[in-house]
DNA sequence: TGGTTGACGATCA
DNA sequence: ATGATCGCCAACC
């Protein structure tokens, strides 16, 4: 495995550091910059580990589903309201499903650098390099 | 040891 | 477009 556990999170978080203002990612695009794609699960670990006086601060509620949905805590909890206020309050536009989730448009906000375009900052073992996708698209 | 859980993702009906 | 399932994988219980 190219990552162990405390170079995990320092790789997410650099990388969330880097996703600019006004722009969203998902949780797996996440997972496949460090180099580990089945790991976007773990992603929401991480950010969920995240202490809020991080320094340099993680723009973590930059981050949502593969979907655009901002991921649901569960009932009873405020994660969900906090991310879409501190987007709101960025200037993204969140709208609210029919069912209650709060969505963001992609094909507007989303920024999905391809592999390799991005300093991960940890150590990665060499795993051969394939250059695929886009690199944020605007509309 | 074995089953469940979770800030997920891709498929299929 | 929406909801149900299955696949992932470490952390828990």
């Amino acid at each position: 495995m190219p990552l162990d556990g405390d170079q995990f999170h320092a790789a997410v978080y650099n990388v969330v550091r880097q996703i600019p203002p006004q722009r969203v990612t998902s949780y797996g695009h996440i997972a496949k910059l460090i180099g580990m794609p089945a790991y976007s699960r773990h992603v929401g670990q991480a950010l969920k580990f995240l202490s809020p006086n991080a320094n340099p601060p993680v723009p973590w509620h930059r981050v949502l589903s593969s979907s655009g949905i901002v991921s649901s805590r569960g009932p009873g909890t405020d994660g969900a309201s906090r991310q879409r206020d501190a987007l709101v309050a960025e200037g993204v536009d969140v709208t609210t499903t029919r069912a209650g989730d709060f969505k963001i448009d992609l094909r507007q906000y989303g920024w999905f650098p391809a592999v390799g375009s991005v300093e991960i900052g940890v150590e990665v073992e060499e795993e051969g390099g394939s250059e695929d996708d886009d690199a944020a698209q605007e509309d």
